[in-house]
RNA sequence: GGCCCGGUAGUUCAGAUGGUUAGAACGCUAGCCUGUCACGCUAGAGGCCGAGGGUUCGAGUCCCUUCCGGGUCGCCA
């Protein structure tokens, strides 16, 4: 630093500093050169100040100051002083203050930058992903990564007070069946045999618990060979947790204190504790969705039983064949939606599986609705007044099996909800979704899977249901919602050999499967296991709901895009043969595929 | 793998129906300017119109293929 020793941050400087010999080091925002007088505004991480360079007081030092140019490194010394009252700067923090320099030294040039780094820029995000860090300098993406530091310390602190204890669990671990696609590392020193990363710590966690450390949680990064979503990148990291000597409540309870404690801390805002709870069944029914977002109405309304013997053979044949029929009022879009826009909710529903949407626009005099004709008068006033319907409203209905006609309704609901401006988006709800179905059934392989995964337990009372009627059985699950986002999720997990076998005997696992995969922990249960329970925190998507962004790039200092590519370290990439000889791999790609 | 959207100076964009030398703003370079703060004024440089092929007398514009990126469905225990 040529003799320089940094004083402050640049919004470090108050008023009560006036008068003090300060130094400060950063970047070069601007530069503003009058002539004789130049303006630099500085900045580092925690915001920006002007720094003032003037040619009839110091020649030599405005001859050095004419050299800067955007994004130069800069470290100035001079006295902070208080603008006179007319050059004050309101819309800046430090607005009322600038440094009058002293010295000047360019610690380093810098290239001009391929954009501006600035805090609304408007560049391209394949460029600023390129120049990561050139994007990192922004104030935006600043403040994220550093409110995802706090969430990440609050949540140490929190459980740290409540005896829990960080353990590291190892990254290279071996690939277990069901859920997500792994990533594989080659094994050189085994030939043909690879490493998995973890999708979660879940075993280990378990197994740390059999070890007897009570209460274990980690910040840990996980790994899922999956597409990329808005919300899902392919590497993430958990605030993973596992507890002993406990049931369903006593995990709920010491998380929703983190979680309160979180927003309390971080948000200032106070979300009451115990959370509101919705079982998962409850959830379906009257939002279509296992992570409602409940900040707002429009719930699915069930009219099966009005249309079962109806004319309309799409309604009457869903029921029969044992789906049902649902609606959601939305309020006030009859008069408000075009034709094309009610168009439009049906091509949604379509992407849902939907076969189609029937509406019904009530009028003043009466029903505008395509579907009008096939219902008879009195079907049609006991759905309006199921419905509750106003004239202006828009009814809209999907008929099929449940699956379908939740699925549909739940993301027409949240279109409609944004449609219609029904979401507070200073808001956030948050709730426990509980009872999840322990099992449900792969069409494609002919078989039932865990839902959650194979070692989460069944509620006491479903267990006898395992043989005969293993949809029916509900699990000890529950999920985190918050505004529609699944924040975290967990179980309380099967401690029994016995129920473990069965398990895995339900959803088709062999004896010989189940050893080779998971051997080494089935022998550990049979040395006391405590009960145990635990769930995780998406840390990602935490930081994003605090952040108010819907984008996961936008908390990760170095994401990758949807290809799973790291478009600034060009990652993945190509190897020397000679790596590949090491691993025992040979490549099957065609030279043209590359 | 499917569907939808996008790709034109360094950046953000404009370029109806195909038609001279592809424009603007910001940025950049140079000059002037003592209170700017998106400083101002003047001048200037800057383009393989993502890539390849085709139609045409003529393609940024039309057609085909392909690459890159975004959203989404499938997938994500």
């Amino acid at each position: 630093m040529k003799g320089l020793k940094r004083t402050h941050r640049c919004t470090e400087l108050k008023v009560t500093d006036v008068g003090k010999e300060v130094v400060v080091m950063g970047w070069v925002q601007r530069r503003r050169d009058l002539g004789k007088l130049i303006f630099v505004t500085l900045r580092d991480r925690s915001g920006i100040i002007q720094v003032v360079f003037n040619s009839e007081t110091d020649p030599e030092l405005h001859a050095k100051a004419l050299q800067v140019r955007s994004e130069f490194v800069l470290a100035v010394k001079g006295t902070l002083e208080r603008r006179s009252e007319k050059d004050i700067n309101p819309n800046m923090e430090t607005g009322e203050l600038e440094i009058i320099a002293s010295e000047l030294r360019i610690l380093n040039k810098s290239e001009i930058p391929p954009f501006h780094i600035e805090e609304n820029t408007d560049a391209n995000e394949v460029l600023r992903l390129k120049h990561r860090y050139l994007d990192l300098r922004r104030p935006h993406l600043q403040r994220n990564l550093i409110l995802r530091h706090r969430i990440a310390k609050l949540a140490r602190d929190y459980y740290d007070e409540n005896g829990f204890l960080e353990i590291e669990t190892p990254v290279l671990t071996k690939s277990t069946p069901e859920g997500a696609r792994d990533y594989l590392v080659p094994s050189r020193i085994h030939p043909g045999k690879f490493y998995a990363l973890p999708q979660s710590p879940q075993i280990f966690k378990q197994l740390l618990m059999v070890s007897g450390f009570d209460r274990y949680m980690q910040i840990v990064k996980c790994f899922r060979d999956e597409d990329l979503r808005a919300d899902r990148q392919p590497e993430f990291t958990q605030i993973d947790l596992e507890m002993s000597f406990v049931d369903i409540e006593d995990v709920l309870a010491i998380n929703e204190g983190f979680i309160s404690r979180l927003f309390r801390e971080l948000k200032g805002i106070d979300i009451p504790v115990p959370l509101k709870r919705l079982t998962y069944a409850e959830a379906m029914e009257r939002f279509g969705s296992d992570k409602p977002d409940t900040r707002f109405g429009l719930e699915l309304v069930n009219i099966s039983d009005i249309v079962a013997a109806s004319g309309f053979k799409v309604f009457k044949d869903a029921v029969e064949n044992g789906g049902s029929v649902r609606a959601i009022n939305a309020r006030g879009a009859g008069s408000k939606f075009s034709r094309k826009e009610i168009d439009a909710l049906g091509e949604t529903a379509k992407t849902y599986k939907a076969k189609g949407l029937a509406w019904m626009a009530v009028e003043e005099d009466g029903l505008r609705s395509p579907i009008a004709k096939f219902l008879t008068e009195d079907e049609i006033s006991r759905i309006k007044e199921r419905l509750d319907a106003q004239p202006g409203d828009l009814l809209l209905f999907v008929a099929d099996k449940d699956e379908i006609v939740f699925d549909a309704l739940g993301h027409l609901r949240l279109e409609l909800g944004e449609k219609l401006g029904l979401i507070d988006h200073k808001r956030f709800d948050v709730l426990w979704v509980t009872e999840f179905p322990l099992l449900e059934y792969d069409e494609e392989e002919q078989r039932w899977v865990a839902k959650h995964h194979m070692f989460t337990a069944p509620m006491d009372e479903d267990i006898e249901y395992l043989d005969t009627d293993p949809g029916r059985v509900r699990s000890k699950a529950y999920d985190m919602v918050i505004n529609g986002y699944e924040v975290g999720g967990g179980s309380i997990r099967i401690h029994s050999q016995d129920l473990q076998a069965k398990m895995f005997k339900v959803i088709g696992l062999s004896d010989e499967q189940a050893k080779d995969r998971f051997g080494f922990m089935l022998e550990a249960f049979r040395y006391g296991t405590p009960p145990h329970g635990g769930m995780a925190f998406g840390l990602d998507r935490l930081t994003m709901l605090l952040a108010g962004t819907n984008n996961i790039r936008d908390v990760i200092a170095f994401p990758k895009v949807q290809t799973a590519a790291c478009l600034m370290s060009n990652a993945p990439d190509t190897v020397e043969e000679k790596q590949l000889d090491e691993l025992h791999i040979k490549t099957v790609i065609e030279e043209s595929e590359k």
